[in-house]
DNA sequence: CCCGAAACTGTTAGCGATAACAAGTTGCGG
DNA sequence: CCGCAACTTGTTATCGCTAACAGTTTCGGG
């Protein structure tokens, strides 16, 4: 009997994954330094280096980051948590974050919230419990649990997108209040008074209602207030942006202007104007929100205000990879969106 | 001296995350149970488990599945990648997945390759070191090393979008080849015989050069060939839709259709032709592929074909989760797309 | 009043990697 | 030819949790 039975067991199972011990043994070095060959780290020599890479390659290892991250505490993961994937909005954001992690070693994982707090709740926690090494996490309303979890984790935390509050760490994004107030001083300043507003009815998404809440609030001061607004939710957007355009221009037909709560349904608003041969921007104004490239392609371009999604992305990203000045402490970046005029603002 | 010195070492770093040690001291328990009550598992009194709960609660216990998954061997998570988040069909297939995932305990983790090939090998090699317990996989066209890895996963793979070739495993998808045949022969029966093709650049969108393959195939058994063809690559979809169309509708005056490799690119197209006055389907008719929800806010209908991403996104998750007749085994799903013919082909 | 089963709770031994330290090896100056 | 540093490689002890098994307690029936 030369056979070493634990050895035995091993082998009979062609299912069981290999681990490093499998790649130790064909090379005939320990597994210490099979992993200091894997790893890159400590000095190996290089005939020792060559033998163990042939091995890991032709036995098709893969090494096993579960045991890895625990035994050095390190994970190399990043938490993006983000209310849906269909936004476009959140994507390119995703994108922004990507480019910078892509040379840092760092992977982001993406929850996903569909504006629901609980389900927030619940994909943190599952994500907290894999130890990642940040959240980038979109807004700055969540549930006290939530905000717990966070506050506990002792890891870095930026909070996305919005910086109307009080974020737990830190915060990257605009001011969704001071966007919806621009909007409005930029409409009213061009003539128009007689102003409407179309939005999701979504309870949750917090940032189109500051951005509502700052328009209402400028309008007011400017001696205004809205004359109509329609909300919808669930649908295509084009779709819906039409409908809801033809709805409050039949019901209100002095409305001069509409302020849409995105460029989608805004969109669909123009295309609704253009087919009924409605005079845009002379009769009626349009404005979306968030400057999404589909506009450009539009018969005519929609005003809009970008929302900064890449430098977003790239900022937290940043953050939380450690690249900036004073790494380690909090800091609240304020993006300054640039309102894009178009062609559905009548210009004076 | 009453203290132990680990129980000191442990209390005295404020930032270290809590274990199942700590909670265990606060309930007076062993770490076992309250590994029970944490997950349900095993006969637990009444009274043990809510003072473990509450404990657990009160220190804001988040448990560490790294740990749990090395132990348990479990890992609940899926490895879903995809070549783009920003082309609307992904995540449409996400939310498929996301939807029947949701009450299995599985949890979707999402890989991004922006259709480079080596990318997919490292983002793979990347999720199979986390031990997923399923993969689901865009396309049927990956690296050597990406196919040897998958096969000796020893896990569940589904290969999704695409049937065309030959799966590693599983596979839920459908024949892009017949979809672009279907669409030629469509286009024909109508009485179009000029047929042009705009589409993306991109080397290895597969899928795309299916279509193309099975549309040209069919034009040729039809005694037809391409006219004309534009291809583009990056900027935004719509826009470039309109150039191409106009560049091909100049270059090539007869052309009296446009089969778009996508919806966006044809959405674009669409738009350009009506604004210039241009007879839709009369002097030209349009095609695209898709079937995207936008599609549903146009001026007109463009014909299209839907290429059944939530069906995809369910039936791949439904393998990956074992709700099959035959589990572990694997399987070819094809589904089969309609066309969807809109306004935008002649009706004869 | 005893016994076995059921209901609970605890103990022990890893899971597969890495940190930290220990131990050979080699090479070069003195 | 010795000894110390630099270079390589190996050994040991966790990391935080769970499987498997081992006790302990409770309870009802004979």
């Amino acid at each position: 009997m030369t056979s070493d039975p634990t050895t035995d067991a091993r082998h009979s199972d062609p299912r069981r994954s290999l681990t490093l011990r499998d790649v130790s043994e064909a090379s005939g070095v320990s597994e210490m330094t099979v992993s200091r060959v894997l790893r890159n780290r400590g000095d190996v020599s290089a005939t020792t280096r060559a033998r163990v890479l042939e091995a890991a390659r032709s036995l098709g290892y893969v090494p096993n980051k579960i045991a890895g991250a625990l035994a050095s505490q390190r994970v190399n993961l990043v938490a993006v948590i983000i209310p849906s994937l269909s936004n476009m909005v959140f994507p390119e954001v995703m994108t922004g974050i990507s480019d910078v992690l892509e040379d840092t070693g760092l992977q982001p994982v993406v929850g996903v919230t569909n504006y629901r707090p609980e389900r927030e709740e619940s994909v943190l926690y599952e994500m907290l419990s894999w130890r990642p090494s940040g959240v980038i996490i979109a807004g700055l309303e969540h549930t006290a649990a939530a905000r717990a979890m966070l506050a506990q984790a002792g890891i870095s935390i930026v909070e996305i997108m919005d910086i109307d509050g009080e974020p737990v760490d830190s915060a990257v994004g605009i001011s969704h209040r001071r966007a919806g107030r621009q909007m409005a001083e930029a409409i009213v300043a061009s003539g128009y008074c007689k102003i409407g507003f179309c939005g999701t009815q979504m309870p949750n998404d917090f940032r189109a209602k500051k951005r509502l809440e700052g328009f209402e609030e400028a309008l007011r001061r400017l001696g205004l207030a809205l004359v109509d607004r329609e909300f919808y939710s669930g649908g295509s957007a084009l779709l819906k942006g039409r409908e809801m355009t033809s709805a409050m221009l039949a019901r209100s037909p002095d409305v001069d202007f509409i302020y849409y709560s995105n460029d989608m349904i805004g969109a669909g608003g123009l295309l609704y104007c253009l087919d009924q041969g409605i005079d845009v921007p002379g009769r009626v104004g349009l404005a979306g929100f968030n400057g999404v490239e589909l506009l450009d392609g539009l018969p005519r371009r929609l005003a809009t205000m970008d929302a900064c999604r890449l430098e977003i992305g790239s900022r937290a990203a940043e953050i939380i990879a450690g690249k900036r000045p004073k790494p380690g402490v909090a800091e609240v970046i304020e993006l300054f969106p640039t309102l894009q005029p178009g062609d559905t603002i009548r210009q004076r």
